[in-house]
DNA sequence: TTCCAGAAATATCTAACAGATATAAGCGGC
DNA sequence: GCCGCTTATATCTGTTAGATATTTCTGGAA
């Protein structure tokens, strides 16, 4: 079944905020979609490729020579509208630190607890990201029509790394009654 | 970089728990771990193959004719101690909800609040379900070592269900400003 | 001014992976 | 004895991430 590529989505996405080169169109999408989406250069020069071959993007000179600027056109728009209206295709759930977790009695205590206090510190380095975030946007693009929309990625950011904080808190309570077992843990010679 | 398949770490931990064929570790995989991880038939055999020439499992007589039930050695225990122990793997991120929020004033406001009604939905599906599994694995595995684990990973579920729809809700209030404009998707292009 | 380091930029290749599909064996009901 | 269902094995294709090769441009040191 289709399994159409969500990579046209998104390039025609950034592309409609304005023109930019394929380089500038991954920095985009890292930069300012990057807490919930990303792209490879392996799939965005295909894309393009594709895309321009279809007429919903028009290549211009670039800021130098061999370099090409990328422009949406009318039909592009059009495709965007048309791509933003298919059914979500769902991301099959991979979640590392749920697998560790899960098999935590083979992995041990300790390194259990471990991996729960990175997971909370990169959350809460996460969570002070969103809040500047959400105060530079709602400053900057305050009269802007799609601020709206913005602040609610941002804060499904926000709750997200709120969510995971708490959680490793309940999980390293669940964790406090396990005797730290010397058995399971740590073989010396991975890593 | 290495670029370790996780499928291997996945596949070892199913059969950690006990042998099976390769048909039922795609159920298990799905029923068990589903919640967080999940793999396809054409990972899981290339897989099992590859782990049986390392001699990580063993493969037996199966439940019928041409079937194989695979058992783990205590090499592939030996293994799976050492796959749990490499760093985690982040899954690059790719939210299809988000990713059409982010440009809700191309797809329009009706059609984000539809979406948004939807995940809740699914949110509110989903948050039972965890906290049925919840209950019924505490009483079943009530003096598993595993318990305390397992309950770690049903909880980040719940919550991570919890909050989307809190945050479907804050996002329907954050788009309540905006005017139902059904002719929405103005082209004029002007950003 | 020339040279060099590094950034900007373009492009391609491989391994990992999801999902679809082909096939067949056993099993129950009718 | 046929039909449909589940169990089971296996493979193929399109999608994707990430690594890497290469070139052009820019700023600063020699």
């Amino acid at each position: 079944m289709a399994r159409r590529s969500q990579t046209e989505t998104a390039v025609l996405g950034a592309l409609s905020m304005h023109p930019m080169t394929a380089y500038a169109l991954r920095e985009a999408i890292r930069d300012v979609l990057g807490h919930f989406w990303s792209e490879s250069f392996g799939q965005i020069y295909p894309t393009l490729g594709a895309l321009e071959r279809q007429g919903h993007v028009e290549r211009r000179e670039g800021p130098r020579s061999g370099s090409s600027t990328f422009v949406i056109t009318d039909s592009g728009t059009a495709r965007l509208r048309e791509l933003l209206n298919e059914p979500i295709t769902a991301a099959p759930p991979r979640n590392g630190l749920l697998l560790r977790l899960f098999f935590g009695r083979t992995l041990g205590v300790r390194k259990c607890r471990e991996l729960l206090l990175e997971a909370k510190a990169d959350a809460e380095r996460n969570l002070a990201g969103y809040e500047g975030l959400a105060r530079k946007i709602s400053a900057e693009e305050k009269d802007s029509p799609d601020l709206p929309y913005v602040l609610t990625t941002i804060s499904a950011g926000r709750r997200s790394a709120e969510n995971v904080i708490a959680w490793a808190d309940e999980a390293l309570a669940l964790l406090g009654d396990i005797p730290a077992d010397d058995t399971t843990p740590t073989n010396g010679e991975s890593s």
